[in-house]
DNA sequence: AAGAATTTTGACCAGTTGGAAAAATGTTAG
DNA sequence: CTAACATTTTTCCAACTGGTCAAAATTCTT
């Protein structure tokens, strides 16, 4: 008897296997976990593109299975049939995201300019608030309810991550070439500035009226921002 | 027959018309709303604050009224009692919230030194972040939500405010007080970074780590966005 | 084309949700 | 004290929740 596949004269009991196979791999290192079919991996993005939909607009307690099925376009069921709970699919929109979140700041470069360094990674993670708000406002919603699904990413990737940077940043304070701060509060205030006009993006819309709120913003906050961080509010004669 | 008290035999169909009477009054213009019992008063303070712990943690659809209800101490049709429906506490919450959530912009004086006006500004909103972080979550899930409940509070309240507000550092910035920018981004920066310390709370504690994650670090931020909103991160030899 | 595997569906379920109704219990002004 | 009112509890409900299951439909492999 071949004690790999292990298959079932009950369908579902096999394709139920599947999934668990596929996560048991790495402990049970017995079952090969055989690689998804082109159905599954254009489903589940399907249902990951419904689920951010979702749980960036109502968190986690907010959102619905049957309305992320239903953005989705496809029965609770079916959903169901891919993401067997729930948490699962947050789980996994969770850490994609955290990766792509970061990226920018994995990007500030130790060996280049800090002003252009610094610069270009606040342009970036502004474009990210423009490109990617769901995600940002999926992250927001995390944050908000003390990050009980992702705080051991915050306390050990993140945070080393945020650590290297930080000593980056020193070092170019230590050198003299941007002034002396603290550098954690200065990632915490461009993460905030950027992030705003992401997850407040309705009150930014609102104040700025029609006639400032439309696509231009993103420019002239960019434009702002660079102003901010490098002069701040000085006025020029007393520079 | 005296139109009114419009009494009723059935002691609850008056009960719940006191509670519909006091929402109509400023329509109907014709029943007296009469004033709140003293348990009336007690019980709602007690209900709006457990309503804000759960609110402020879980938006308003993860939140329940069950939920609410254990954290208040009584059970959930005697909080129905006092407040008929679940959107009737957010929406006194919310509306609360934004009159005390603007009252420092609105402190901001037209006639004060800028650098001063604004610094203190800072400080205000740091310090509510600090001493208010649920009601600071509350705000920003109902704006990660799209404001659905509040648009037309911030479409008008808030927008007029930030207007007159920004009128305000035009005129300062127009006199040289204060260095050229938008005043509009300007405001949303000092929200952003100032309420990123509530909102964001267990990120900042984590990165920041036991050392530095403790009730210091809001001294550090303070020190930190004076900082920044001077001088930027010019270094001092180039200024 | 047939058999095996995968995918989809429909019926179902137990627990939770927001809320209604009414009865029972307190409180208070006259 | 007692009637009128205010408050609380008990019971109930229909809709929704996350999730299961077996059968049916489809797709894939040979």
């Amino acid at each position: 008897m071949p004690p790999i596949k292990l298959k079932s004269s009950v369908p579902t009991a096999a394709a139920k296997r599947q999934h668990k196979a596929a996560a048991k791999a790495a402990t049970q290192a017995k079952e090969k976990p055989r690689p998804l079919t082109r159905i599954q991996r254009e489903k589940q993005d399907i249902i990951l593109e419904a689920a951010l939909d979702v749980f960036s607009l109502h968190g986690f307690r907010g959102a619905t299975i049957d309305q992320i099925a239903e953005v989705a376009g496809m029965s609770k069921p079916n959903l169901l049939y891919y993401f067997p709970r729930k948490e699962e699919i947050h789980r996994r929109l969770i850490s994609e995201l955290l990766v792509t979140w970061l990226a920018p700041l994995r990007e500030m470069d130790a060996d280049g300019d800090p002003f252009p360094e610094i610069r270009s990674y606040i342009r970036r993670k502004l474009e990210m608030a423009r490109d990617f708000p769901r995600e940002s406002r999926l992250f927001a919603n995390e944050m908000l309810q003390g990050a009980p699904r992702i705080i051991e990413m915050i306390e050990v990737d993140l945070k080393n991550l945020v650590d290297e940077k930080a000593a980056v940043l020193t070092t170019w304070m230590d050198q003299g070439r941007i002034a002396r701060t603290d550098p954690y509060h200065l990632i915490f205030s461009i993460w905030a500035t950027t992030q705003h006009y992401a997850d407040f993006d309705v009150q930014v819309r609102a104040v700025l009226g029609p006639s400032r709120g439309g696509e231009g913003r993103f420019e002239d906050a960019a434009r702002y921002l660079e102003q901010l961080f490098l002069y701040g509010l000085t006025p020029r004669s007393k520079r």
